[in-house]
DNA sequence: ACCTCGTCCTGGTTGC
DNA sequence: TGCAACCAGGACGAGG
């Protein structure tokens, strides 16, 4: 699941084969990526826009042409780049064919990932409605952090997983930033005292740049552009490991559900 | 305004 | 061994 350590190594894996190109063809495949347009014609729209910069804010990929509009690709829970690409790929979405012959190829096995093409005007007021600061900025202060927590009475990991609260972090960042910071997942975001908050947001940033240091996490479908792995998850403390030893007290590890999402967490370290 | 839940989607895993 | 039920979850909209 590309949370923001995983979407900023596509970023940085595409940006040198991508800036400069032009878009000479697309096909767009799955007629889900682009609704409610229609592919054919975002396709068509594509066509002849030359990569100026490739972005991202939270867990979107913002590609920004050089006429202003920007592909804001949400890869969700299983969508991917591969490039250079060759001809067949496992559930291919579209394909780019770019102006030095390579293809850059986008799978998405379970279709949940979008473009969305934007014209020039339009992206920040779309991103500002849906996300929230940018963790690893240091406009991410303890204050506006807990600004965003205020008053709510949501469980701090449902809270993480709100993505106005925070942009960028999903349910596996959100556990291991929560048993670095011990604070319990069904704690109410809004009853965190304010050295708790802090904490939060140092672990937050800890486990993103640990994240992207270590190239993302691969579980199960996560590859990079490159087709390589990242080992974060050899980094886990929590996720996924029900029933083993908490590194730090040797408490089996206990799963719960929260927000609708599988939680793991030490029920000695992290206290409600 | 806030919060929870259902929905989308496919493939790997589990259980009978 | 075969097959069906279950599980994974990011964002969004409906409903409480």
């Amino acid at each position: 699941m590309p949370e923001l350590p995983e979407v900023e190594t596509v970023r940085s894996q595409l940006e040198p084969g991508l800036v400069g190109r032009t878009f000479e063809r697309v096909e767009i495949v799955d007629g889900r990526l682009t609704r409610p347009e229609s592919p054919d014609a975002v396709a068509a729209e594509l066509q002849g826009e030359r990569v100026e910069a490739v972005r991202r804010r939270g867990k979107y990929l913002i590609v920004a042409f050089a006429s202003g509009r920007t592909l804001l690709v949400h890869l969700r829970m299983t969508g991917g780049f591969q490039h250079p690409s060759g001809e067949s790929t496992a559930h291919r979405r579209a394909a780019v064919l770019l102006d030095d012959g390579t293809t850059l190829a986008y799978t998405d096995v379970r279709r949940f990932g979008t473009w969305l093409l934007l014209e020039p005007e339009e992206l920040d007021a779309y991103l500002a409605a849906r996300i929230g600061g940018e963790p690893l900025e240091s406009a991410f202060t303890t204050a506006r952090f807990a600004r965003a927590l205020a008053g709510r009475r949501a469980p701090i990991k449902g809270a993480l997983l709100d993505q106005r609260a925070v942009a960028g972090v999903g349910n596996i960042y959100a556990d291991e930033a929560l048993w670095r910071a011990r604070i319990h997942p069904l704690q109410p975001a809004g009853e965190l005292e304010p050295d708790a908050i802090a904490e939060l947001r140092r672990a937050v940033r800890k486990v993103l740049r640990l994240g992207i240091a270590r190239s993302g996490a691969t579980l199960r479908d996560y590859r990079d552009p490159n087709g390589g792995s990242g080992s974060m998850q050899h980094e886990f403390m929590v996720y996924g490991r029900g029933g083993e030893p908490c590194e730090r007290c040797g408490t089996p590890i206990a799963k719960i559900r929260v927000a609708g999402r599988g939680t793991w967490f030490c029920p000695s370290c992290q206290q409600v």
